[in-house]
RNA sequence: GCAGCCAUAGCUCAAUUGGAUAGAGCAUCUGACUACGGAUCAGAAGGUUUGAGGUUCGACUCCUCAUGGCUGCACCA
């Protein structure tokens, strides 16, 4: 039990004796270190709900509290706020306990559930582009998350592999393909022929008819269509691979709308039969006349002209997943503007009868230097491959010019660890709503909150191993020594190594890695403030052995830490 | 028109969900380099949290109104 959780039941036993609502308990670290370790606020809460006098009720609380075992006296502050400063013996094994633990203090939920998260999906024969980001890395670091804190995750990747694209990529394919082009570089071929034949019909409406009857041969299972798509699918599905296998990114479901086709016609007539949608102006609508919100926005399920639409086909998912996996819940990571269509697609999953937790985790938008947002079509966004790309080669100018000893092997991986961490980083580390200003000059800067800062850190407690086991003659181990924690540096970075272990619950209970991301940054400031007021190696043996220990704490949990946001570690940088 | 999201230091963002003197990073300034890796640390300066009311012991947070911005709203995904 961490000091944390332990601190709370103790709260919770003096409110009951003190005859009030246990409820109240919760303990949370001090706001400043002035403060304290730890704080609760009961005193003021209780106080609000039985309108009592606040400082009474604290000093009420304090009187039942028993917590000397491992707390100074506790005191009262300000308008009731109880502090608790926790005694060093305790604080050390506290850390002790973290340290000798292989999850790092990180207790598995009471309850695993089993939750599906839909994320990434990047269209066929459209390049996956900064749009993809932040649902890719989001998507994967909750998943990571969601999996090390116990619960059943399946990552699903629901691909664009049957959109309107193909009407123009087909037209294309036919008429403009470069057959050259297509074997050295596939995904620019057709993103060409899209690009080229969408500029083409902008301003010829008998082309775009064309282009249009192309897309219908295609539904209608026209052969050579049919060929043209599968070959632009597996085409892509390369490239994807490329990236998801450069991001360390996995998958364990990756059917695309393709796979529900069949399921849509039936799907349709049955809402139809049982009287959950029918007919409006020529289309199948789905209404809401009991949502206030969804009054008078209809879910369109068929379009007069008989076509599906993208609601039709996330309901046809929703009905597979259902029978395929049995989740307790299902997570949608994509943006924001989707918010509307998700509201109809669960409300529309209601009156199916599925119970499902359905929640759609929404982010922000990209946007361009212009402030604008990054748009599919505006010809300027920037390509998630070339990113990528174009982060490594920063990343390795920058390593060679600090670490020109490493070899080049060793350049390349360090400069690829590095340069995709900062990638990701820079995405986790804002709340997921705000609009994300997309920014070369800021993602690879390696100053301050980013990646390599935290990478950093971790680097220099391994150069700091390299230097002991060098040092030290053999026999002399400081594994087996306890860590004891008497400097004020020691034991900040104690209580934030202790916060480790309700970080990820937190960053669960709200989809936000971004709190993850402020952890380990002030783990890494604590670090570093440890590093410049404690020497390590210098200092006497069962101080050294201790902070030696500590220091190994601190980068197993920034290791850790990082790894649920998809990003690795070096040895050396 | 209706709805959703948002407005915090010069810039980019936080704020443990109603708690203590609103915190970081860039940029600026002052210190610390024969260094346990300076990709660092210690410190300074920078604020009427868009505006006006309200709720209470206490508001960036909740409510109302206003202003400004982004997004969505019947046959794209």
């Amino acid at each position: 039990m961490s000091l944390q959780v332990n601190l709370r039941q103790r709260v919770a036993d003096a409110l009951r004796t003190a005859g009030i609502d246990e409820r109240f308990a919760a303990v949370a670290p001090a706001a400043a270190a002035r403060f304290g370790d730890f704080q609760t606020n009961a005193a003021m809460v209780a106080a609000k709900a039985l309108k009592k006098n606040p400082r009474e009720v604290a000093a009420s609380i304090l009187t039942h509290l028993n917590v000397e075992d491992f707390c100074e006296r506790p005191t009262v502050a300000g308008a009731g706020f109880i502090n608790f400063k926790v005694l060093d013996t305790a604080l050390s094994d506290a850390v002790n306990a973290v340290r000798n633990d292989r999850r790092l203090g990180v207790e598995s939920v009471q309850k695993a559930k089993t939750i599906l998260i839909d994320f990434s999906s990047p269209n066929v024969a459209k390049p996956m582009h900064v749009g993809h980001i932040r649902s890719t890395i989001l998507g994967d670091s909750l998943s990571r998350i969601a999996r090390h804190l116990g619960h059943r995750v399946i990552t699903d990747n629901h691909i664009g592999d049957w959109g309107t694209q193909f009407g123009k990529v087909i037209y294309g394919w036919k008429h403009l393909l470069n057959r050259v082009a297509l074997e050295q570089t596939p995904i620019d071929e057709l993103v060409r022929l899209y690009r080229e034949v969408n500029a083409m019909e902008e301003n010829d409406p008998v082309l775009k008819e064309t282009v249009r009857h192309e897309l219908v041969k295609l539904q209608q299972g026209d052969a050579e269509n049919l060929e043209i798509w599968k070959q632009a699918v597996s085409l892509s599905w390369k490239e994807f691979e490329r990236l998801y296998g450069l991001l360390e990114i996995t998958f364990d479901e990756r059917l695309g709308e393709s796979f529900y086709n069949d399921a849509l016609g039936p799907l349709v007539d049955r809402l139809l039969a049982q009287g959950i949608a029918r007919e409006s102006e020529g289309a199948v609508c789905i209404f809401f006349p009991e949502t206030p919100a969804l009054e008078e926005k209809p879910c369109l399920i068929r379009k007069s002209d008989g076509g599906f639409l993208y609601a039709t086909t996330d309901l046809a998912t929703l009905e597979y997943r259902e029978q395929r996996w049995h989740p307790d819940a299902v997570w949608y990571v994509t943006g924001a503007p989707q918010q509307l269509h998700f509201e109809q697609v669960f409300a529309s999953a209601r009156k199916l009868g599925i119970t499902t937790d359905l929640l759609h985790i929404a982010f922000g938008s990209i946007l361009g230097e212009d402030r604008k947002m990054m748009k599919t079509r505006s010809g300027e966004n920037v390509e998630l491959g070339g990113l990528l790309g174009e982060a490594i080669e920063q990343a390795m100018t920058v390593v060679t010019e600090k670490n020109p000893d490493l070899s080049a092997a060793e350049q390349h991986e360090v400069a690829r660890v590095i340069g995709l961490g900062a990638v990701k980083y820079a995405d986790l580390m804002q709340h997921r709503l705000t609009d994300y200003l997309f920014s070369w000059e800021k993602m690879l800067s390696f100053q301050g909150n980013t990646a390599p800062y935290l990478q950093n850190a971790y680097v220099r407690i391994r150069s700091i191993f390299r230097k002991a086991e060098a040092e030290l003659s053999e026999g002399i181990s400081y594994a087996s020594s306890p860590i004891s924690i008497a400097a004020p540096a020691e034991r900040a970075l104690a209580l934030q190594i202790l916060k480790f272990g309700e970080v990820l619950h937190a960053v669960l209970e709200d989809q936000r890695p971004n709190l993850l991301c402020l952890y380990l940054y002030e783990l890494a400031d604590s670090f570093h403030s440890f590093y410049e007021a404690c020497p390590i190696l210098k200092a006497e043996d069962r101080v050294r052995s201790s902070r030696l220990a500590l220091a190994e704490v601190t980068a197993e949990v920034l290791k850790t830490g990082l790894s649920l946001l998809g990003i690795g570690v070096p040895e050396r940088m």
